[in-house]
DNA sequence: TCATTAAATTGTT
DNA sequence: AACAATTTAATGA
């Protein structure tokens, strides 16, 4: 049933004993999601931990007023919804969109909570990732404060290299100019300049619908270095 | 395989 | 934000 080149890259699954192993096999749903449709909604209590096998998929909020920010893309290969999963009293705080038609498998939350109180290697990988979205979500505060527009940028896309939340990304992301605006909080028209800029240092390549990362080392510098 | 058309993305003001 | 230009994807001969 379940796809099986994908199944063999789930990094987690290394974690389990056969037991957790069965019955993870066992319980876990495949879900396709069409594009601009929601995954879940803000509000609502969770229920499943979520990987993409395909697809990309966003976490985003609307303010009152209408506007829009988007927190983070989450393409295939990675897995989300932990931190609502274990905030189990509160409801979901954010809204998950796919940008793409996508395919998503999902965990119950039961199985998710069995594993986590009896297997500690399980622990240890669910704590990393916290652990990297909070790095996540601390830079991109800092960048805000302290770095220019080009470097912001070139912040956000290094980061979707992130390779515990994002294993076996390729170079090529499949993102619009106007996409990259949206996780960077910039306009389209700025975001088109950035990359731009972006690409004349040879750090990118963009092309159509997709900016190829050509110089990752040179791209995480920038984005850890302050420019005025 | 090629031409036509629609949809998505990018460029410009 | 609106409009134009360009690229890709889909359709059908």
């Amino acid at each position: 049933m379940l796809s099986n080149s994908f199944m063999n890259n789930v990094p987690w699954l290394e974690c389990l004993d056969p037991d957790e192993l069965a019955r993870v096999h066992q319980e876990l749903t495949i879900k396709q999601i069409a594009k601009n449709e929601y995954v879940c909604r803000k509000g609502e209590i969770p229920d499943y931990w979520y990987g993409v096998i395909s697809g990309l998929i966003k976490a985003n909020n609307v303010s009152h007023g209408g506007k829009s920010i988007t927190y983070m893309a989450i393409p295939s290969g990675s897995w989300f919804g932990e931190s609502p999963l274990m905030r189990k009293e509160v409801v979901r705080s954010y809204d998950a969109i796919a940008m793409r038609d996508s395919v998503l498998i999902c965990l119950p939350k039961e199985t998710f909570h069995w594993i986590l109180s009896k297997n500690i290697e399980f622990n240890q990988y669910i704590i990393q990732q916290i652990n990297e979205r909070l790095f996540h979500f601390i830079s991109m505060i800092e960048s805000e404060r302290f770095l220019d527009t080009n470097s912001r940028v070139a912040k956000i896309i290094a980061g979707l290299f992130n390779q515990h939340l994002y294993p076996g990304q390729s170079t090529a992301l499949k993102l619009s100019q106007e996409e990259v605006g949206f996780l960077t909080g910039l306009s389209r028209q700025r975001t088109n300049m950035a990359l731009k800029k972006l690409e004349s240092l040879g750090y990118i390549k963009i092309s159509y619908g997709e900016v190829e990362v050509t110089d990752l080392e040179n791209l995480r510098k920038m984005g850890n270095e302050t420019y005025e």
